[in-house]
DNA sequence: ACCCACATTGACGTTTACGTAAACGTTAAC
DNA sequence: GTTAACGTTTACGTAAACGTCAATGTGGGT
C-alpha cells in the first residue's frame, strides 16, 4: 500500500451538477480506469449511460471516494458493499429502521476497536521515536566531548 | 473480516519462560497452523526447534500478536515484515539510527492518515445512528397519537 | 498392537482485486 | 486519412494469503 493517498472527499467547487468521465475520476483518485469498471462488475457503484460511455455524477465521485477510504481502512470490497448498502436502504419500514440501527452500531464498534489497534501501533512507534532521539542526543554529546 | 478479534497483547499471568505449541498459539489468536506457519515461510517469525517440532517463546507469541494485530489495520504481510524488521534494526550507526528515525516518522504519518480516515468513517455512520434514532422517535410518537 | 491427537513437509486449489492484452468504436487534431 | 486520445467488452494472467489434501512421523493411552 503506498502512501500517494488524496484525501477522499476533497477540493474543488463542488458543482452537484458535473458530470465526470472514468478517465478524470481515475486521474483525481489515482487508480485505473480498469478499477473504477471492476467496482461497477462488483456493483459498488452504478453510473448513467450515454450509449456504452459511462457518465458518473457528483454522486457517483463521492461514492467512489468513499470505496476507497474503506480500503485504506483495510475493508473488502464485499464489506465495503454491505456498508454501502447501508445507506441505501429503504428506510421507510420502523423495522428496516431497527435493522439499521443494529447493524449501525456493530460496525461502529469495530471501527472503535479498529482504533484501538491504531492507537496503540501508533503509541509504539513514537516511543521509537523519542528512544531514537534520546539515543542519537547522546552519541552527539559524546562525539561531541570527543 | 469476521469481528471475533481477541487483542493482540493480552490477559495470561505473563510467564516469560512459557513455551508454546503451534497448536496453542493457534487457538488463542483464533487462526490456523497453517497460517502460523505460512508466516514462518515468509519469515514473520523464526521459532526454535526441537527436532522438527517448532517451539514458540513468549517474544515469539508477542510477536504474532503484533502481526495480526497489523494485518487489522490493513497492512501487508510485506509491510508488516519491513515493521518488525525495523525494530530489529542494528541500533549501532549513528546513520542506522537516523534511518530508523525517518522510517519511523514516515509510518507514523502514515498511521495518522489511517486514523483521520478512521475518525470520518466513524462519524459518519454516528450520525446515521443519530438520524435513526429520530426517525424511530418520531415514528413511535406518531403510532402512539393515532 | 492399535488408535488418537498432534506434529511435519510438499503441493495444488481458491479467493480477492485488480493488471494486461486483444480487438474494436468515436471524436478531434494535423 | 491516419495518428492520437479517449471510450468499450471479453478474457486470460497474477500476486497475496492462506485452505486443503496427501503422505508421513511421534508420543501417549488402553
Amino acid at each position: 500500500m503506498p502512501v500517494t493517498a488524496s484525501s477522499a472527499v476533497s477540493s474543488e467547487p463542488r458543482d452537484p451538477q458535473r458530470i465526470y468521465s472514468i478517465a478524470e475520476l481515475a486521474r483525481e483518485f489515482a487508480i485505473t480506469a480498469r478499477t473504477i469498471r471492476f467496482y461497477e462488475d462488483e456493483e459498488l457503484i452504478k453510473p448513467r449511460r450515454q450509449g456504452l460511455t459511462r457518465l458518473y455524477s457528483a454522486g457517483d465521485r463521492t461514492r467512489l471516494g468513499w470505496i476507497l477510504r474503506g480500503k485504506r481502512l483495510g475493508f473488502s470490497l464485499a464489506e465495503i458493499k454491505e456498508l454501502l448498502d447501508l445507506y441505501q436502504v429503504d428506510r421507510t419500514g420502523v423495522s428496516q429502521l431497527r435493522e439499521l440501527q443494529r447493524r449501525s452500531r456493530l460496525h461502529i464498534e469495530d471501527l472503535q476497536r479498529r482504533r484501538s489497534d491504531l492507537d496503540a501501533h501508533i503509541k509504539e512507534f513514537e516511543d521509537v521515536e523519542i528512544q531514537v532521539a534520546t539515543e542519537l542526543k547522546k552519541r552527539s554529546a559524546e562525539t561531541g566531548n570527543d
